[in-house]
DNA sequence: GTTACTTTGTGAAATCATTCACAAGCACCC
DNA sequence: GGGTGCTTGTGAATGATTTCACAAAGTAAC
């Protein structure tokens, strides 16, 4: 398939968060328009990115809540679950382990990891936290193919670099450092200091 | 001045970032392409985004380490502190709380709020959570310009609107709602459970 | 001072993303 | 069954961003 945007893939999710909005709220079908509105985006925009796709929807009718919702999931890769680890079980860490977004979404936290000794043997969510050490066996055994990265700048490539020859798939980091992953391997990276700084740049021109 | 992209701005910060570890380096000059090869970019790219601000490199040495962080600081508006609110006590905001980077870079946390007793009282990193009913009091007289909200979905959007009511200038959202504000309001928003489902579009479409 | 070498700054070209605009398809009503 | 009113799907147009390519400007060596 010709490359999607990452833009794209980003509003797709979204949609998909309203399609099951609407669905809650006992709704059949909804428009471009309406999916638009929600998002702060324009009906053109929502069908053009469907239509790299395919065609889900009903001239003169709209779109079936139910199979976009399904078509969605589908083509985001939400129709399994994904074995997630957490790599520094910090503040950060722990902030990730319990939030409820994610197991919500089919992300199924199944390891966390830590080197502070404090921190191995609690459990966080269910989940005990165990040694570094034990990262790569683990990796091994329960195939998770995402990890999420909440350690020091300092450690961040090293460990990066031990999760890519442990074969992880993708990785979101949440260290405020830019890492560097084989082609092979997709990687995200969350970086507040740098939104927060988009923001003062936003305040310190706001009338220029 | 002509409208700069976001793109832009965001790689201007991870400019300054590395520019920070050449002068602890001790480093006197760096080129475009040292530069880029830090950020993942491209020679051109560094030159161009440098370019809607001015010049300030010299042909045939480079970029003064100090100079163009000093340049950059000030584009960025970081050359003043930030006064900055956390709306929502709970894993999130405490971890947001004590987040190290953000002070590192002027983000000063003058405020945490919540509405659960329990919370109420606690000391996050210096800074006693106060009553969300204390919010509106405390921003007219700390004048702070920037909120964080890590609250639930259900009560990011009222929250919000009394935040700008009260006059704050840009928020930055981790719930995982899209938020609406007034144009002279800046918002950017941090949805972590979207970019695991970004991943996973990633990790579906690998070969595709 | 001349030559050789390096790196910037920037128009022009190329690529990528969004918006426009409208034909085609479907439901509903009379 | 034909008319009316919506809404999709999609080429074409526009707009935005990145990359190219090169003249201009500087350093350094002799």
């Amino acid at each position: 398939m010709k490359h999607i945007a990452e833009s794209t893939v980003r509003r797709l999710s979204l949609y998909l968060r309203f399609l099951e909005e609407f669905e809650a709220h006992g709704h059949q079908t909804i428009s471009s328009g309406e999916l638009a509105s929600q998002g702060g985006t324009t009906s053109a925009q929502v069908r053009k990115d469907l239509s790299f796709f395919g065609s889900f929807g009903k001239r003169g009718l709209g779109y079936s809540v139910n199979d976009l919702s399904s078509r969605l999931r589908e083509i985001l890769g939400l129709g399994r679950p994904w074995k997630v680890v957490i790599v520094g079980a910090g503040k950060i860490g722990a902030a990730l382990a319990q939030y409820r977004g994610f197991r919500e979404r089919g992300f199924r936290i199944v390891g966390i990891y830590d080197v502070d000794p404090q921190s191995i043997g609690l459990a966080l969510d269910g989940v005990t936290v165990r040694d570094q050490r034990d990262m790569e066996a683990d990796l091994a055994s329960l195939h998770a193919e995402i990890a999420l990265l909440s350690v020091p700048a300092e450690v961040a490539q090293p460990l990066t670099d031990r999760l890519v020859a442990a074969g992880i798939g993708a990785i979101l980091n949440f260290a405020s450092t830019p890492l560097h992953v084989p082609p092979h391997v997709t990687l995200r990276s969350v970086n507040m200091a740098l939104e927060l700084e988009i923001l003062s740049y936003a305040l310190v021109n706001r009338d220029a």
